[in-house]
DNA sequence: CTTGACTCTATACCGTGGTATAGGGTTTAT
DNA sequence: ATAAACCCTATACCACGGTATAGAGTCAAG
């Protein structure tokens, strides 16, 4: 805090990018709090455990535009965990959504699989003859 | 096939948009056979069939890329179905990567909601305490 | 006071699978 | 012959979260 960090040394405590961190000042979750009289951006110590909170909620699955919003809560309202949870109500719900998607997706990858091991070598691959719109019924 | 098929009509046909017919064409999965004098794609009666074949590969998990490939196989070696079976297993692998990744949120997320509805109304929100660096070792 | 490392803005590009728009030309029925 | 409906190319744009580049300016050490 003594020394203003500069988004290098941002970047590297934080383990991101320099460009990462002005595409988060574009988005809007990031701020440098001054800036040098030839315009570098300052940061304080708080700048890297923003960028460590971001990173964080996104390994949890928030979008960016959802971690701008929980950056401010946070601010403003600690202690009111309702929208929090919303939030990630609706993070787990978008999750939820994919899951199921990718599990249809993995059953029916692993029975054509087998139906390949499974097949007599005068056959087609199964696998081409399920995508293949049924020609004559 | 007596009347070669224009773009709209195979995009109707395959319930896609013409758009997007195009599109698969710059990309190398289909081709129009002819065009007319004025320049008008033709299609004959298989290129619906293609283009079902990519949406149903595309609803298994297999890329664009991959998809091109596949196609290319079932015209050639529709017989040989080792090439296929090893690209949906690499789609399959995806898969299975992207789950675990999908399963992984979603467990954390779903403690932290019961946390939320658990903690005290003192306390901060518990997500956002999960989030925060921790400053104090 | 110079050099090298760092930073600035603005803009373009990446992957993925498309969709939209602008500005034209063609086909076909009437 | 004309008008509606269709088609053409080329280009830009969308989401998403960045990454790369160009061209310029700044800072700190020696």
């Amino acid at each position: 805090m003594k020394v203003p960090l500069r988004i290098g040394a941002v970047a590297e405590a934080a383990g991101v990018g320099v460009q990462t961190l002005r595409y988060y000042e574009r988005r809007g979750l990031l701020s440098a709090r001054h800036r040098t009289a030839g315009g570098y951006r300052e940061y304080s110590a708080d700048a890297v455990r923003r960028v460590v909170f971001i990173r964080r909620a996104q390994a949890m699955g928030f979008t960016l535009d959802e971690i701008r919003a929980l950056l401010a809560l946070r601010v403003r309202e600690a202690r009111r965990c309702e929208p929090v949870k919303k939030s990630a109500e609706i993070a787990r719900a978008r999750i939820h959504e994919q899951l199921t998607a990718l599990r249809r997706m993995d059953k029916v990858l692993a029975r054509l699989i087998r139906a390949c091991d499974a097949r007599a070598v005068t056959e087609e691959c199964p696998i081409l003859a399920a995508l293949e719109p049924e020609e004559r019924s």
